[in-house]
DNA sequence: ACAATTATTGCAACACTGTTGCAAATATAC
DNA sequence: GTATATTTGCAACAGTGTTGCAATAATTGT
C-alpha cells in the first residue's frame, strides 16, 4: 500500500506532508496521536497536521480510536471505510505496559441488550490489559 | 442518598463545593464533564473543581466515562467501587440527539476473544445511538 | 512545458483545558 | 474554642485545538 495511491483514491492532492503522515502511520502499526506525528515530523506545521488529520478522517482514510487519556488517536481505516461513513466496528486494545493502542480488526464489537427505547448506530470498545509483546 | 453522607463514607471533609458537586451529579442523571460542573457552579474555582473531581475519582465516588469527544466525563460509581479500585465494567450510552451520556449499569461489557498473548484487565464500551427520550 | 485554477500550507493570534506552588481559609478533633 | 490538617482560591504556566489570511504548491487544460 503506497501513500500517494491512498491519497489519489480519496481525491486528495499528493503533498509531502500528507505522504509523510500516511507513511508514519503505516510504519507505526499502533494508533497515533497528533503529538506522535508532530514529534515524528518536526518540519511540519502543527496546524497543518491538525487539518491533515481532520481531512483524512473526513475522507475515510483514518478513523478515531477512543483512548483512556483524553487525547485523540487515529488509525488507518480498513478498505470498507468510505468518505464520511466509517465502518470501524472493531475493538481496540491498549497495553498498559507499552501504552500502545492497536486495532483488533478481527474482534468485532458484540451486540449487547440495550434497554427498551434505545437504539444503536455505532459503538466503541476499548480493552485494556497486556499485549503479547509485554506479557 | 445524601451528599455529606457520601463524603463521610469516603473519609472526605464535607465542604460546600463538594456537596454541590455531588448534588449536581445526582440530579443530572447523565455523565458530566468538568465544564458542565463549572457552568452549574460558577462560584466555584476552576482549579478546585479539577481537584475535587480527581479526589472523588481516587476515593471511588466517581468513575470516568469514555466519551467520543476528548473531554473527560464522570459518573457516580456504584456501591462496589472502593478507593482506587473501580468496578465499572458496565457499558455507557451516548445519545446522538440530546448528547447525554448515561451509564447502562445493567449492561456489562461482554468478554471477547482476544488474540493469543493478549490479556484483559479492564474495558470500556461506549455505544452511540438514540436514547428512549429522543427516539 | 506553461499559465490558470484550486487546494494546501504556514503563520499569527487566540480560546480552552488542565496543572503546580503557595498563602489564606475552613472543617474536624480535642 | 483552639490546634491541626485539609481544602480552597489565586496567579502563573504548559499543552491542545481552532480560525483567518496570505503565500505556496499541486493539478488541469492547453
Amino acid at each position: 500500500m503506497d501513500a500517494s495511491k491512498i491519497l489519489g483514491n480519496h481525491q486528495l492532492r499528493s503533498t509531502a506532508i500528507r505522504r509523510n503522515v500516511i507513511e508514519f502511520i503505516l510504519n507505526e502499526g499502533a494508533a497515533v496521536s497528533h503529538q506522535d506525528i508532530e514529534k515524528a515530523l518536526p518540519q511540519a506545521d502543527r496546524v497543518t497536521l491538525y487539518r491533515t488529520l481532520a481531512t483524512f478522517e473526513e475522507k475515510g482514510i483514518l478513523h478515531q480510536v477512543l483512548d483512556d487519556e483524553s487525547v485523540k488517536k487515529y488509525a488507518l481505516c480498513g478498505t470498507d471505510c468510505g468518505g464520511g461513513h466509517h465502518h470501524d466496528d472493531h475493538a481496540h486494545f491498549k497495553c498498559e505496559k507499552c501504552e500502545e493502542t492497536v486495532c483488533l480488526d478481527e474482534v468485532s464489537i458484540p451486540a449487547v441488550g440495550l434497554p427498551v427505547g434505545y437504539s444503536r448506530t455505532s459503538a466503541n470498545l476499548l480493552i485494556m490489559g497486556t499485549c503479547r509483546a509485554c506479557a
